[in-house]
DNA sequence: ACTTTGACTTCGG
DNA sequence: TCCGAAGCCAAAG
């Protein structure tokens, strides 16, 4: 689990970013993205700059923060105020990174 | 086995 | 746009 989303967040390719949510449902884990956030602390060796918070905003704080819209810019990623502009430079997932992706029985994702 | 803890998300005010 | 509350889920202690 940790690895399939260590896994799909090496799938994004440099000067394109992604989002949590984006991330762990990309991994086979909606709803988690906060385990997405602890593998970037834990894992290293990831683009860790490229993930973002909802709607391109940075989650992080203090210096950090700072860096990681550094190291964005550097890649060619816009930022409007405190967003990355997300409708240029979302990276698409195509599929789940790992077999199923239901490993634990979950619904499909009815919502509602 | 139970409680706490996040680099989260969404919604309402 | 900013702030607080509630929902979420696995790992740690």
């Amino acid at each position: 689990m940790v690895t399939a989303i260590s896994n799909a967040i090496r799938q994004i390719p440099r000067g394109r970013v992604s989002t949590y949510g984006a991330i762990a449902k990309a991994a086979g884990y909606p709803r988690c993205a906060r385990h997405v956030a602890r593998v970037l602390r834990l894992v290293d060796g990831l683009p860790w700059q490229r993930v973002l918070g909802s709607g391109g905003r940075i989650s992080l704080r203090g210096e950090l923060a700072l860096e990681q819209r550094f190291l964005l810019e550097a890649e060619g990623v816009r930022f409007r105020g405190r967003r990355a502009d997300m409708k240029m430079f979302e990276h698409r997932f195509s599929s789940p990174s790992r077999k199923s992706p239901m490993a634990t029985g979950r619904r499909p994702l009815p919502r509602k």
